[in-house]
RNA sequence: GGAGAGGUGGCCGAGCGGCUGAAGGCAGCUGCCUGCUAAGCAGUUGUACGAGGAAUCGUACCCCGGGUUCGAAUCCCGGCCUCUCCGCCA
């Protein structure tokens, strides 16, 4: 959430930065009615004092004995008054809320200004894209040779969208899950966090999914609750409404999740496997820091989810986005692409952001300076490190023998407890 | 799901419809004192919105939302959450 005094002094900053996100337009309105807002709850503010002070003096009156009907009478007009005037103070306050709550985040100063994924720009590449003298495989067709993963029984089971791994497949997931967890508490001091996969409406407001994004969560109609997307709604909101030392600062999270996407509107995007899907398994960092030192922070947490790839000798590339591929809530953010060399292409496995001060002040996050004792607002980040889907496509794509049997990279065998996943098919 | 208890400042905890932004304690900060440590004495310490260059001032906030009243932490209604007991259950 953007602050609305903040936009108040400088206009003309956020309608450039909103325009670089293609959403300046409620910007006069928000003006015009926080204009309004501040007219009336001066007047109105004046008229309580009015009556804080007559009360007292109506206090006195009884405690003499003497009669105070006149002040009572004038009061209760006042009183009436006062109501009139909180009421339209809360009208204008909904309608600033409703524009407020849907204005995203603007872009950092060093973010390109864009509109699309087509004028993202890549910063780095790491490693090469191996080569092979024998017909490739995709992670489809390794899958479903090997037995690993089943998706004409999940689809049964689920729908379409809904992996199933098995045996070896299973075996090899849950690998990749604990040895991502393993690398970033013990490499990197992370905490491990095993959050809950439901939330409720005010940590998806938090965070920023909502109101926006409603219709991308699985939702239960009975409880009111939202299945995670992500690791980051939970993880973010555990400081919800807290304010936080300075010295505990930064704080970092780890946290596996299963995260649920209804990837409404993405009809006939990356349809094929593991692509794009409904469930998948994610780990997730999350840091807390202080303003001044969100941006080194920023490039740790890319680096520290670089590190994941780099130890399982994957080539990827890193893009920086331009403002307007960014997400909603974001003021700045890398994404890191994988290389799977069947399908030919890169695939984003991760999304490192840093949010500023915008999850913060919606989910009022807040810290108290060491230097001089008063609270601001920390700034919130957070990176996939990494999403399991897209990485078993290019794990098993990259590491695929002529033979149709898949290698399993040295970092995760001490996990899996095979080095070669030779099929459940026989 | 049923029955009961409760939600007050960084924490604990008191609170008669007006003198309560809120007793008392703990913790923190400042000063004094004591050779050191511990203790003692005095003072001080919330957040948000608005006005002003600033010191400062006004308003709101005792879980949330309504209501009664000249006036609500205190009374009434609705909701949320926590705890205890019972039931159900991996």
């Amino acid at each position: 959430m953007l602050d609305i005094k903040q936009i108040r002094l400088e206009p003309e900053k956020y309608r450039k930065g909103l325009s670089a996100k293609g959403s300046e337009e409620k910007l006069d309105e928000l003006l015009t009615l926080d204009g309004e807002r501040r007219s009336i709850v001066s007047e109105a503010d004046q008229l309580k004092g009015l009556r804080n002070r007559v009360t007292e003096e109506i206090a006195a009156l009884k405690k003499n004995k003497q009669s105070a009907d006149e002040k009572i009478r004038e009061m209760r007009q006042v009183g009436e008054k006062i109501k009139e005037l909180d009421n339209k103070v809360k009208e204008i306050e909904e309608k600033l809320m409703d524009i407020v709550v849907i204005l995203p985040n603007i872009p950092h100063e060093s973010v390109k200004i864009g509109r699309s994924a087509e004028e993202n720009e890549v910063v780095k590449f790491w490693g090469e894209k191996p080569a092979y003298d024998f017909p490739l495989k995709d992670h489809l067709e390794i899958g479903d040779s090997l037995g690993i993963i089943d998706f004409h029984r999940s689809s049964k089971i689920s729908g379409a969208g809904f992996p199933m791994y098995v045996g070896a497949g299973a075996k090899l997931e849950r690998s990749i899950i604990n040895f991502m967890l393993d690398f970033h508490t013990q490499k990197h001091d992370y905490k491990e966090i095993f959050p809950p996969f439901l939330v409720n409406r005010d940590s998806a407001f938090g965070t920023g999914q909502l109101p926006k994004l409603e219709e991308d969560m699985y939702h239960t109609d009975e409880d009111d609750l939202f299945l995670i997307p992500t690791a980051e709604v939970p993880v973010t909101n555990i400081h919800r409404d807290e304010i936080l030392q300075e010295n505990k600062l930064p704080i970092k999270y780890t946290a596996y999740s299963g995260c649920f996407r209804r990837e409404a509107g993405s009809y006939g995007k990356d349809t094929r496997g593991l692509s794009r899907v409904h469930q998948f398994n994610k780990v997730e960092m999350v840091r807390f820091t202080t303003p001044e030192s969100s941006y080194i922070a920023h490039e740790e947490l890319l680096q520290d989810a670089e590190e994941i790839l780099q130890a399982l000798k994957l080539h990827y590339r890193v893009v920086s986005l331009c403002s307007g591929d960014m997400s909603f809530a974001a003021a700045k953010c890398y994404d890191i692409e994988i290389w799977a060399p069947a399908s030919q292409k890169y695939f984003e496995v991760s999304s490192v952001s840093n949010f500023e001060d915008f999850q913060a002040r919606r989910a009022n996050i807040r810290y108290r300076r060491n230097s001089d004792g008063k609270v601001g607002y920390v700034h919130t980040l957070n990176g996939s490190g990494v999403a399991t889907p897209r990485l078993m496509i290019a794990l098993l794509e990259t590491y695929q023998t002529d033979e149709g049997k898949v290698l399993v990279p040295e970092a995760l065998q001490s996990y899996t407890g095979f080095s070669l996943i030779k099929g459940e098919n026989g």
